[in-house]
RNA sequence: GCCAAAGUAGCUCAGGGGUAGAGCAACGCUCUCGUAAAGCGUAGGCCGUGAGUUCGAAUCUCACCUUUGGCUCCA
């Protein structure tokens, strides 16, 4: 028997499933269904909709049809009988007209079900284990992917080798769920959202400011460090500056309407970089104050559709990390090498160290010369290469206005995330007719790059979230230390060390409820502070805290002036607990 | 925007054509406590919004809003 792949598996489960469904509803039309990435799906055009309620017996005709031990048989047809066969089924049909002519057409039968489909498959259903597959969804899905074709019903389910891999696969499930930045942004009350005020809007609580500020100021501190200069720049600009850029034309749909002020149309801004170009062109620049880096904290609107929403990491309004370098062509190798280096430092203080870069390179539709775009895609290249990234390219995947890189990140349970990009653009620099005067005393047109290092602040912070499960590290944790008093007796005491902790900068709060220790701890650890100091009547005789971390550990007796040094240290060190 | 599901107290959730339920949180009182929940009590809701069916709607129907899972799109 030869070896079986887990995409055999996914994929004949699919196979399964469809003749499961079209065995239970009749009139059922049969689209596609591969496997993915822990699963697989199968899309449906059905006479009535789907119920929840649906799957169980899906579910175990499914396993019936395991249990049945009926074999794969493949089948090569011509065009014309698969065109007989399928004549019933519109979605085939279509399927079949796309298989290239020099193609053999296939087909795949178990039981009572035939499918179109190139395979391949397990040679029986005996291969497959009834245990090891769970349906876990139904959704919409537009035919071949396209927002104009008719909608489909797609199930999706999961499958494994074994039973055991699927509860481990389960299990993750519950692990991605306790992550979930929405619930832990709502139970450690960091953020909301308010559909009467205006759904896709983040509202930053205290605590979420708290951790908010910390990214911010650290974020300000190695943009100085790094060469950049800080702007602050407005909310809204006249049409005149969106006819200008462009993004009137191909970027409208994502614009909110605009709003009229003595006459002018306004519109609130998608993108900074037409303001930043606005300060670019104050002063006649020289090539000797380039290359510029200006960097912004920029709140931008974008109108996502009502159905794209998810918590903070799609949203309506949002803060990027903006920043645009304006430099000369010979400058733009280096200044690349730097953002990319930049950007590994940064995401290695945030505790992030698994980093890829994608490399997107010139679509058929561009602006920008040859020579131009070359030379741009072979700098992001070599940034590339020097900083050791793996790398993948996706030829022809540039915005029309410049190639970009982007980078994922791995977090802490293995997921990637899109964060940074980096993009050239030949478009603005002409639009808005950039120049600079050379040494040889011409007027010449900068390149300008586009760079956000954490993307939004945002999707940041939902991503920070879920990859620390809310237990962020000291450096960032919106309370620090929490001090408990083992009774109300010892809360002057506590109120001491509170004044002494809080006076070095740490963010420290006391308890003075009046629940009992251990509940004082239960909530601590329920909030995911770091550091917790306990005392009573030892510790006031002592002038000591006795220090328990929030994984349990614990040191007794330690002296305050001790405590604080060894908690700044921490903090000033970016280590995680 | 599209397909499907959901919305009940601050939070997590039960209930379901005939006076609205629990736990936690809040508030009050008692206890003054040593490393993950002390005890008792009080208050809290137009059951997402609007219309309809009905003697009567949180419950059934429709529309809308929002959320969730997808599709499309993307920082």
């Amino acid at each position: 028997m030869a070896d079986i792949s887990i995409e055999q598996i996914r994929h004949s489960m699919a196979h399964i499933m469809a003749e499961a469904v079209t065995g239970m509803i009749p009139g059922t039309k049969v689209a596609i269904g591969p496997s993915i990435e822990n699963g697989f799906y199968y899309d449906f055009d059905l006479p009535r909709p789907l119920l929840e309620e649906d799957l169980e017996e899906i579910s175990s005709r499914m396993k019936d049809i395991i249990k049945g031990n009926f074999s794969f048989t493949k089948t090569v047809v011509s065009r014309k009988e698969a065109e007989n066969l399928f004549s019933d089924e519109k979605y085939k049909l279509e399927l079949l007209k796309a298989i290239p002519l020099n193609e053999d057409v296939s087909l795949y039968t178990q039981g009572n079900f035939t499918d179109l489909c190139r395979g391949p498959h397990v040679e029986s259903t005996s291969q497959l284990n009834a245990g090891s597959f769970k349906l876990l969804s139904i959704a919409g899905a537009y035919w071949r992917g396209k927002e104009t074709n008719p909608m489909l019903t797609r199930i999706y389910g999961t499958a494994w080798k074994n039973p055991k891999e699927l509860r481990l696969y389960l299990k993750q499930r519950e692990e991605m769920e306790k992550r979930d930045h929405r619930k832990l942004g709502k139970a450690l009350d960091l953020y909301s959202t308010h559909e009467e005020a205006g759904p896709g809007l983040i509202y930053w609580h205290p605590k979420g400011a708290r951790i908010r500020l910390a990214i911010e100021d650290y974020w300000r501190d190695v943009h100085y460090k790094n060469g950049y200069e800080l702007l602050y720049t407005p909310h809204v600009g006249k049409a005149w500056l969106w006819e200008t850029s462009g993004h009137l034309g191909f970027y409208n749909e994502s614009m909110y309407s605009p709003m009229e002020v003595d006459e002018n149309d306004y519109f609130i801004k998608p993108m900074n970089c037409p303001f930043h170009i606005m300060i670019y062109k104050t002063n006649i620049r020289s090539y000797r104050e380039l290359p510029l880096r200006w960097a912004e904290l920029g709140t931008v609107y974008r109108y996502e559709k009502s159905g794209a929403l998810h918590g903070l990491l799609r949203v309506r309004g949002f803060t990027q990390d903006d920043a645009h370098i304006i430099c000369t062509p010979s400058q733009v190798e280096d200044e690349i090498l730097e953002v990319l280096r930049f950007s590994l430092d940064m995401w290695k203080s945030f505790g992030f160290s698994d980093v890829k870069a994608y490399l997107s390179t010139r679509p058929e539709k561009c602006v920008g010369s040859e020579e131009a775009w070359a030379r741009a895609t072979s700098s992001l290249q070599k940034a590339i290469e020097a900083e050791g990234l793996s790398y993948e390219t996706d030829e022809g995947g540039g915005a029309f206005y410049g190639p970009k890189i982007d980078l994922k990140i791995r977090d802490a349970i293995g997921r990637e995330w899109q964060m940074t990009t980096v993009q050239f653009d030949f478009n603005l620099p002409e639009r808005f007719d950039m120049n600079f005067v050379d040494s040889d005393g011409k007027e010449k047109r900068p390149y300008m790059i586009h760079r956000a290092l954490l993307g939004s602040i945002e999707r940041f912070f939902g991503v920070l979230i879920e990859h620390y499960a809310g237990a962020f590290p000291v450096w960032l944790s919106p309370v620090q230390v929490r001090i408990i008093p083992v009774a109300e007796a010892f809360n002057e005491y506590g109120e001491n060390l509170l004044k002494q902790i809080r006076q070095k900068g740490v963010r420290v709060e006391i308890d003075k409820s009046d629940n009992r220790m251990n509940a004082k701890i239960r909530n601590a650890q329920k909030e995911k502070i770091p550091y917790m100091l306990i005392v009573g009547e030892k510790e006031a005789e002592t002038s000591t805290v006795s220090l328990r971390l929030r994984t349990g550990e614990q040191e007794n007796g330690l002296a305050v002036g001790k405590f604080i040094d060894d908690t700044l240290q921490k903090i000033n060190d970016k280590v995680l607990i």
